[in-house]
DNA sequence: ATGATAGTTAAGTGACTGCTTTAGTATTGC
DNA sequence: GCAATACTAAAGCAGTCACTTAACTATCAT
């Protein structure tokens, strides 16, 4: 039994579907402009099924939702979708600069035990 | 034949990497601090062979660098491979906020047309 | 030296992905 | 109406992915 994607979370879906190059190109172009299933599968070697397919993943996921009038579905970009990747990345980051402020600190009280110790320093580190 | 993987793009397997829960989560955990791959696994319930993959992927993608003393590898987090991923989604961002833009630009347009024939026109058209 | 610890290598399995081809169904333009 | 357009549905296939089990290899501790 595989551990993803009987009821994939929400990010899991969002990353899977940028991780191809097709899909991350579709996102890109639909950041400019709201276009066609066919629109968008022109610049690609691929048949049109495929991109149908890729879109379906992108509706999936919730980068891109599209509606169809006539013959014509017109996809266009869900902004929240990248934004819970947006979201995702800055909690990380915020967590390893939390970490690296503590090793600034570290740094930084370990060079005044070194003025302290000795009677002269070499090198004035980090800030706080 | 498939169209990806045989030299995937650098971005390709950093999302692809982020796709899966359990890699989500070492990141998450490797935000914190560098751990060993037994630490790392500790917490899943899977073997430590299938934990030695996902860190291999990690590895691959330029999410995590480790290196191994004695018998312990010791992984930690490379920040340049979320910071791929920030940069990725603000450019998306950069093109959306842009059209946005012009489209706010358009309404206050229509709307300034709008005041100037009102009780006459029927529907003004078209941008900028 | 011996056993426990920490990791590595390899092979196999089932599900899922990215594509294809084939065969449709609605809509639209003339 | 009728053909082109725009998409949809379904099935099949090679290649990956996420595991597993089994069999090692190096350290480290005693």
């Amino acid at each position: 039994m595989s551990a993803q994607s009987v009821h994939a979370a929400p990010l899991d879906l969002v990353f899977l579907a940028l991780a191809d190059p097709a899909r991350r190109g579709m996102v890109e172009r639909l950041s400019r402009e709201s276009l066609s299933v066919s629109e968008l599968a022109a610049p690609y070697p691929m048949s049109l099924q495929a991109v149908m397919q890729h879109v379906q993943m992108l509706e999936a996921s919730g980068l891109v939702r599209s509606e169809k009038v006539g013959r014509v579905r017109t996809c266009s970009l869900e902004e929240a979708g990248l934004r819970k990747v947006e979201q995702w990345v800055a909690s990380r980051r915020a967590t390893w600069e939390k970490r690296l402020d503590r090793l600034g600190d570290f740094l930084l009280a370990e060079e005044a035990h070194e003025i302290s110790t000795r009677e002269k320093s070499r090198k004035p580190r980090r800030k706080r």
